[in-house]
DNA sequence: CTGAAAGCGCTTACAG
DNA sequence: CTGAAAGCGCTTACAG
């Protein structure tokens, strides 16, 4: 697609292309006919500025990277979505460039995370994905640039963590269980080297010793929040352990896998068994009957990180980022009381 | 972050620009000493060449821009997830800049296609979610830039069409009812303003036509690919024409509307009212016994779009995106046989 | 109010 | 094999 330059305008207009720069970036110092005429024939000629022309005369804009741990083809949870589209959102609120990066496991040992920032000349950058012990999760702490974590507690006064209350979620989950009369209920979390997993058995070990009732080890599975592991977790479980009465999952598309296997063993779901899962997907009030779940609202976890590292951009301190970021139990047919 | 220019690598290296600029970009008239002093200095100073700078050396990534008519906070079928991680992977298989871009039908009125095309120095554009009378449609013939749009039929020899056979995939899913013996079938469609509506509209009636059945239009509804639309429409349906024995819907989340409208209506999915989707979204399997559908790949769809547009930029002539791009009847509870 | 000139960080003929 | 210099498309002191 051939350019026009500012050359071209200015030439078109018959002034120097000092006075096209200005009339065309708001300067005072131009006569407002001037001004109008080159806009005109600017706007005419399809004149837009070369971003590299302007960036190296000193105009640059600032812009976020969302940096994906892992891009898959698929994603059931609607999670990254989410969180790319608030991201995004949050961006074009603040007139602030928005840029998707992806790494992987294998990418994160070839190119430093600073060199990744530097490369896209980002100024702020918010990751999502990332697993405990995954190099740039370090790395981060170490770069100079604002930046926010989405569901890992870095604990680091410099980079802003994003993410509900994952303890209290669980607990509140497995405590509305045990409200409901169970007594045995087995825990299918994600993967151990997700931060929220961890925190999700937490909650879960914290509501049953509350409740005086034992943690049993053999009761949690690592189903790494996939939709068919959880599927043959369940099945072993139940097989094994005849006496379980309800399952907690770390997540929806987990619970749709559990729910199948205790369908599949000729128990009723959210009779014999109880499910509760965990993110409040999109299709979850369609499941079998309708899923008990615990919601949390991706589009603002990533929402507000895109905010909260455009306020640091700004010079601001970081805020608070999970503030406003709440979970909430949706009580439907696979768990309900009474 | 403080960026490292090439000066200050000549410098640290006792060379000129001009050297470290060869050494980095592998001119064969450098000597293998003063190559490697340089790599290894500009490595441990974490230089990485200005973007700006190298493009106006000369020196430009291409780059294709996936643009997105609307980015909503949520996407429950999945799709436009995957049709991104698909056109995401086909740049990064292929060295290419990826840039993502939305839009909506507001802006389309403020900023001209080809302005935002020059503005983000696109060389090639994917588009995807738009409506039949779009400005940007119209627009994207006229646009001298390889271009690949997403299940709209444009039919430009310009532009690459990417699409299953929409007319063909609900013949077949009709013609599939009709042998399990339904007689009366009506069509939860997507918007009308959808060009796969059009066409999936158009293989229903083609179904029931080659049948000898009579299309009557106060069967089919728009819907609007909406959740809850479908639910009221099919609550509707129900109502006014009990003799309703099937549902064929232009989208799976529209189907989970219409089982529960059916089921509400107390009668049974699967047995008294066959169900028929769209999509074959991930969660598909688990609803309602297994939701019978026309499976399409977005994610292949996004990858052969970001492969076609890459051809063409490589001055390759637009190859037929769509070939290789299959629908598949996936028959589970909702609608069976026998 | 206007424009010539310097400068941003690179690449690349070109001279040595 | 090395480097001085021109040039890419802009912006912005600065002089007029």
């Amino acid at each position: 697609m051939e350019r026009v330059s500012i050359r071209d305008v200015a030439r078109e207009a018959g002034v120097s292309i000092t006075t096209v720069s200005k009339a065309l970036n708001d300067y005072p110092d131009v006569s407002p006919e001037t001004r109008r005429r080159v806009s005109e024939i600017a706007q005419r000629m399809n004149y837009v500025p070369d971003v590299a022309g302007r960036s190296m005369g000193g105009i640059t804009e600032k812009v976020i990277g969302l940096l994906l741990n892992d891009l898959t083809p698929t994603d059931p949870s609607g999670a990254v979505f989410g969180i790319l589209s608030g991201a995004y959102h949050a961006c074009a609120d603040s007139g602030i460039d928005f840029v998707l990066l992806t790494t992987n496991p294998g990418s994160q040992e070839e190119t430093s995370l600073k060199r990744l920032c530097l490369s896209k000349r980002l100024d702020g950058i918010i990751c999502n994905g990332f697993r405990l012990h995954d190099p740039y999760l370090e790395q981060a702490r170490q770069l100079d640039l604002p930046c926010a974590v989405i569901d890992v507690e870095m604990n680091d006064p410099r980079i802003v963590d994003v993410s509900i209350d994952n303890v209290q979620a669980a607990d509140e989950a497995v405590t509305f269980l045990l409200g409901c009369g169970c007594r045995a209920i087995a825990l299918i979390n994600g993967s151990a080297r997700a931060d929220v997993s961890l925190r999700r058995g937490r909650g879960y070990a914290q509501a049953l010793t509350r409740s005086g009732l034992p943690v049993r080890p053999e009761w949690t599975v690592d189903a790494d929040f996939d939709m068919d592991s959880a599927y043959h977790a369940a099945v072993e479980l139940l097989r094994q352990y005849p006496e379980l009465d309800a399952f907690f999952c770390a997540s929806d598309v987990m619970a749709l896998g559990v729910c199948q296997a205790i369908e599949e063993a000729g128990r009723k779901v959210g009779a014999d068994v109880m499910v509760v899962g965990f993110d409040d997907i999109p299709t979850a009030r369609y499941m079998y009957g309708g899923l008990t779940t615990v919601r949390q609202d991706f589009y603002k976890m990533g929402y507000n990180a895109g905010m909260a590292v455009y306020r640091q951009i700004q010079g601001q301190k970081p805020a608070d980022a999970s503030v406003g970021l709440l979970h909430e139990l949706v009580i439907r047919s696979t768990a309900h009381g009474g």
